[in-house]
DNA sequence: TAGCTTTTTGCAATCGTTTGCAGTGTATCG
DNA sequence: CGATACACTGCAAACGATTGCAAAAAGCTA
């Protein structure tokens, strides 16, 4: 079917070996051959097949991203920077999704090194630990987002303290005194991490923390939900919430909008890791930027590193952490002067603020 | 390092080929050695090599999907199922993002086939048809969404001229005359037949099609923008906005967003292809829903069914259409009686309407 | 038990490369 | 001019499976 390095080399009447040297630019070949069979080569339409060369040298130029979904606009981000990386050194990117399910993170791992991939991005479910330490041993791996207690893989983290506690202090700062938290499961780096930035936060203010404000729960909408509706029946309900579990986001927004509940003049609302849309809402959502580009760009780094180490080991196994960004939007507002400074802020305690702004806009056009 | 069927065949004291051919379970080895061999290389941890199978037997259980990004919701949607049903099958999904872009898509083919794929499901950006149908000798290959007009490739579509006639024909019903449309690139099937969609349903209603109310362009979010500013521009302009061009959408919001103009009472907004947040958005916003998912699900049907053809060739090449539906929500506002019928519907010409809802609501509140 | 068929097995070639080793030819040097 | 080095090249053995063909073993019949 297709042109094979043997059609090559007889067309150019020397050997297998000879194309073959003459080809991949080992300097074994005389200058001359070699320019001779790359032409010949190019004309015959030759493509070296890499499954053969693959058993040969054990390589497959193949690399695998494993993520839990495509949903998460962070999963997305990194899924689109690993592709564009390998591509550029001429890997191919597995990707595969985990659903954040143990028993089919195991599946996907074996099939993968079944497959001889030359490297390995995942964010690890935390329930594999041993079956990733196993496998480090034949493929290099990095891990992203979450860290798997169980190993001592390379890791390459969010901030997430930082991140939680940038974002509890914003709204310290504007005033808040009572702030809801919604946050992910306490099983996850990430889920303890940003509780622990919180609560850091809060301590650091002089606010006590309380229980009935926390709510943990799985990354899924209804998490969202459940949390925010748990929070706004609360006999004295928190003025902001903070959603640090992003898939739960959607599930807050139902409930404020089923509610009716407008932001930020009832409720002020700051979000974890920024999607496309989060601008472009009304109003647009401030949030807490993860990095998700940084990360998987550091990944990747640390990942052809390992490949390119090949074999000395485990020495210098590192944890990296890439910082978070709090980037202000309209969705939360001053509720309060914390200090008598600050004038020119319309800070507007009027609830019918902003239906007046969009009335007159509305009279203006109409 | 890993074990192999050599090591097996040692083990049981058998030849490889009688390793193999009990292993991979060909009827061609007795019961008793079969299942001897099973256990032992269970025992011994033995996983076959898909790269060296792969070199035998020329397959590679890898299946290509080729998209042009992941930000959008439909192509997300696709990769999830796809990733699910091959995973189901024993087939690893090779994820590759073309961004629209014919040379990187080019590229990325050439080095699908490099890999030996056995399948290939693409959404083409249209400017690779030789390249396609000569590859389709090789590999059985599946067009999605666009169709590739240079190739007679089997091609699942969605049934574009179909939505956007649905949906135009039911901003034409709520009352709109004037109905801004932006649609996709007219080199592409979608965005040449969701533009006739729109057409026909305004010849249907005998409203004269007003080439200033069409705005053409790449899917970007900056087409949605300029396409907007260009119609809220006119001296006329349009009571409502189709925006038949999903990337767009983005664009249009902003600049809805930036001029204060409030959706559904100064503007009608009906969008292309759901997104999650759509439903979560206030106000909800009014789609033509794709059907990614079923989009997606009939592909991989058609896919496995040539790949099982194998050689069966090109006969029965087919061209397949999923329905699209309207998902009304509250971006559309009944601006007319279009008859004087209907009654209970509060079709509201004021356009305080909604705020005063909604300013009750705050004041309920607060 | 011989002769036949039918299962079950093993040998060896093959897929398309890479690569150690040995061989050829040419240049260099004394 | 012969010896020695060096630059190229070719042979053949891998890599880990599958598979056609033939041999061995087993089962049957008479």
């Amino acid at each position: 079917m297709s042109v094979t390095l043997k059609d090559v080399a007889q067309a150019a009447r020397v050997s297998v070996s000879t194309a073959s040297r003459a080809l991949t630019g080992t300097g074994l070949t005389s200058e001359r051959t070699q320019q001779r069979l790359t032409r010949i080569a190019r004309q015959l339409g030759y493509r070296p097949n890499p499954i053969a060369r693959g058993l040969k040298t054990g390589q497959s130029r193949l690399v695998a991203l494993l993520v839990h979904n495509l949903t998460n606009a962070s999963f997305q981000v990194m899924a689109e920077v690993v592709q564009a990386r390998l591509k550029a050194l001429n890997y191919q990117m597995l990707l595969c999704i985990g659903g954040d399910d143990p028993q089919q993170e195991s599946d996907t791992l074996t099939t993968l090194v079944d497959h001889r991939i030359d490297g390995l991005i995942v964010v690890p479910t935390g329930k594999n630990g041993p079956q990733l330490k196993a496998l480090a041993k034949d493929v290099p791996i990095v891990c992203l987002v979450r860290r798997d207690d169980a190993t001592d893989l390379e890791t390459v983290l969010a901030d997430d303290p930082q991140g939680a506690y940038l974002g509890t202090r914003h709204l310290i700062e504007l005033g808040h005194k009572r702030i809801g938290l919604i946050v992910g499961r306490q099983d996850t780096t990430s889920g303890r991490e940003r509780l622990s930035g919180y609560v850091r936060a809060l301590r650091e203010a002089g606010i006590s923390t309380d229980d009935t404000l926390i709510h943990a729960g799985h990354f899924v909408p209804e998490t969202g939900a459940t949390g925010c509706r748990k929070l706004l029946d609360l006999p004295r309900p928190p003025s902001a919430i903070f959603v640090a579990n992003h898939e739960a986001t959607l599930g807050v927004l139902r409930v404020t909008a089923e509610r009716n509940i407008a932001i930020p003049e009832d409720l002020s609302l700051l979000c974890y890791e920024d999607m496309p849309w989060f601008e472009w809402h009304r109003p647009a959502i401030s949030i807490v930027d993860n990095g998700a580009r940084d990360l998987a760009n550091l990944a990747v780094d640390r990942l052809l590193q390992r490949m390119d180490a090949k074999g000395n080991g485990n020495n210098g196994v590192r944890e990296y952490r890439v910082g978070a960004r709090l980037i202000k939007r309209d969705s939360c507002r001053q509720i309060d002067a914390p200090t008598a400074g600050r004038s020119a802020k319309p800070k507007s305690s009027s609830p019918k603020s902003s239906a007046a702004k969009s009335s007159a806009a509305k009279s203006a056009k109409v």
